[in-house]
DNA sequence: AATGAATGAGACTTCATTCAT
DNA sequence: CATGAATGAAGTCTCATTCAT
């Protein structure tokens, strides 16, 4: 489902009695990360779900089996979502690995994957402990992913370069953890730390460590997408 | 509460009926650690709790006076155990600022520190929607502090090295994403990214950014603790 | 509905869309008998009984008002199957007295109403207390009828043979009794305890106490009937 | 606990905040009891149990599992309750089998065992599907002893009167069908069906069946129990 | 006539909190 | 001080019933 149909959906919350079923089940996944970014996991109820879904509480049960079983598509959802962004971005067929590396960290900084709903919800999974195992189980085939790629990326563009005493995989480290980090710092001091900075940061960061391909960003311009492709040798 | 006292009521739970108030109290914060390590925040309940604590139920509404507090003063001794940590560290009155920028930074990656236990303790209070607003009040200025101290050092390093075009607050912003996101990495990957790991990296990062006081750490090895002070210059 | 409607409707389930008001009734009915035989009358639902007769949830509620009329039309149904098969045998015109009360007491025992589903049946609602009074009203009135019919030939039997001190109404109350406790045993334990069985006990008993009238069935261990006189103080 | 206590309890329901954890489990077995008796399996709620209690609702949980476990641990109750009634009948000494028979035969009539809450709640579980495996289970042994203490003291009548062609099994099982018929019957036609009349028909039967051991009794007349003794040779 | 998504009352269960002991 | 039985609000889930299609 389009986000737009989403939108339409929770809008227009009386879509008629038989809406299809997946327009149904979007509805409560949509409704679920409001109520989590809001309230929490713990806070988070049949009733506050189906409260922003402008649903009765039986119907969750009915289009999921069980609580567990909605947060768990949630999390799901979330996580295709994300990986759709970067993935469909590195299908342009003349992008360089350069460009296809920005791709995938401007992914993480996209106002449509980093604002604070979707912040709130990763970092609910993250910390509830009985979630972070089925986190790793349904996330952890796309962390791979994206994982391997960078990796990929990474080997072409040191080796294009001719770099110096540089690991593929210490730098993939590197860029997770500020992605991860940045991600935890723009969602608990949001006035003090934008998705902008970070991305200039992680921005920085690349050019420092592989200046051939990624210029040193003006200061306090966010570079364009366009311009990706400038970076390539 | 001293570090000491603390040991002693994890050790030595059983203290008689007529421990001291201040004992009781740590005892309680201390299962509530263990607890929301193992349960999380919404699996931890007053009898998970009391049963790590080898007391009874009825005895929490005694000493906090609620649920809700309980977890307030235990997020707050977590967070003055971790600051106590760096801060006694750059008492040391000999210490050459690169030398209290890799205390600070080794700070979070010290095994007291950087284990499953506070760590999923961290990040449940950072998930959990309604405690990111206490956690905002309780730790800001911890935070503030660290965040003060380092940018400090910083300028002073960056003057001394006479490095150009470096900023201190882009420095430190990188680090303390560095270190969120190297912990939650720890955390969800406890297999495949270890604490060493971590600390490598980041010592990587000083040294490739500040290399007149940073020297690139020897592959494989993690330094050692007692040399930080060979690399001031 | 007759038996043989009743069979066609449990034979083709899938009858279209327009069957008859009476075909469907009888398929629902015939399903709430699988259900509650399975699951019991508090583990039977629209759910389980629609699934058994392969239609939709919406379909109770239409032909029958409510899940407590379709249960007494269910128990209705029951009654009248067990009715039907021993008045239809005592219908043979040339048949004697103590042939009509072997009829009535073999119909307990034969496969088509001594089964497990219909035994669970029976049970089911005698054991709801809810069921109860249910099954009185609509019961009572065939149970009466056998009873009396009972009497009657046993009167006419006692007559006949010249019985002395025997009293129709004790002996027509030890069957009863024997019909409804060998029911439940069979029930019970189906492996120790057979139709076969019980059949063989109720004919011995009316040998042992009707000697003139009822032969000791031949082998399988049973007493013989010319000894039980010698028992007679 | 004794029944006087347990009526004790049932009366003074304010016991104290904190009576014996027997005392509370035998008032809720005893509520579960009434209310089954009343509303049947499927009508016995939580609230209905706790309702005849006189306690709050969360208090099931806390002193049984669930309902699950408090509806077998009150069908364990009403099976030992049974038992023991002829159990302790028959440890008197002086003994001689008919009347042990007799014993065995007349629990199943004593007030105490045969009185309407009680037959409700056995009917209640052979009817239900659900627990008829559950019956098997608690029950199978306490109906074994029975049925071989039966059979043993049968074989020792038999032997002692000469009887000609008769079988201990097969009289048991004439018996146990009495018993469980004769229960229903009591169940179900309260008014036209007494404990009392059940009695006398089995005493009939055993007279007519072993004449040398067991006297008519006096027509209309209920035999007392002290005479047992009296029918023994 | 038939479907099945939707509703919402009510079931079981959990658990923070209270309070007599 | 400490205990733990008891309370009852609130949670999840079930399911008879309704009603637009």
């Amino acid at each position: 489902m389009t986000e737009v149909t989403a939108k339409a959906a929770r809008t227009n919350k009386k879509v008629g009695r038989t809406a299809s079923r997946e327009v149904r089940r979007q509805q409560l996944i949509d409704a679920t990360i409001e109520s989590i970014a809001k309230f929490g996991i713990a806070g988070t109820t049949m009733t506050t779900v189906t409260g922003y879904a402008g649903l009765s509480i039986g119907i969750v049960n009915f289009h999921f089996d069980s609580k567990e079983n909605l947060f768990e598509e949630t999390l799901r959802y979330l996580a295709e979502e994300h990986c759709e962004t970067w993935r469909k971005r590195l299908q342009s067929p003349d992008m360089v690995p350069a460009a296809q590396l920005l791709a995938i960290a401007d992914a993480h900084f996209d106002p449509a994957i980093c604002n604070r709903k979707n912040l709130s919800l990763w970092f609910a999974f993250y910390g509830e402990a009985g979630y972070r195992a089925a986190y790793r189980e349904l996330v952890s085939e796309i962390d791979t992913e994206r994982w391997e790629t960078s990796i990929e990326v990474l080997k072409t563009i040191i080796a294009e370069g001719g770099y110096q005493g540089l690991d593929a995989e210490q730098i993939a480290t590197m860029l997770e953890g500020l992605y991860d980090g940045f991600w935890l710092n723009i969602l608990i001091y949001p006035g003090d730390f934008s998705r902008e900075e970070a991305k200039q940061r992680v921005h920085e960061y690349l050019a420092q460590t592989l200046p051939k391909h990624f210029a040193a960003p003006a200061k306090g311009a966010s570079p364009c997408q366009e311009d990706h492709s400038r970076h390539a040798p």
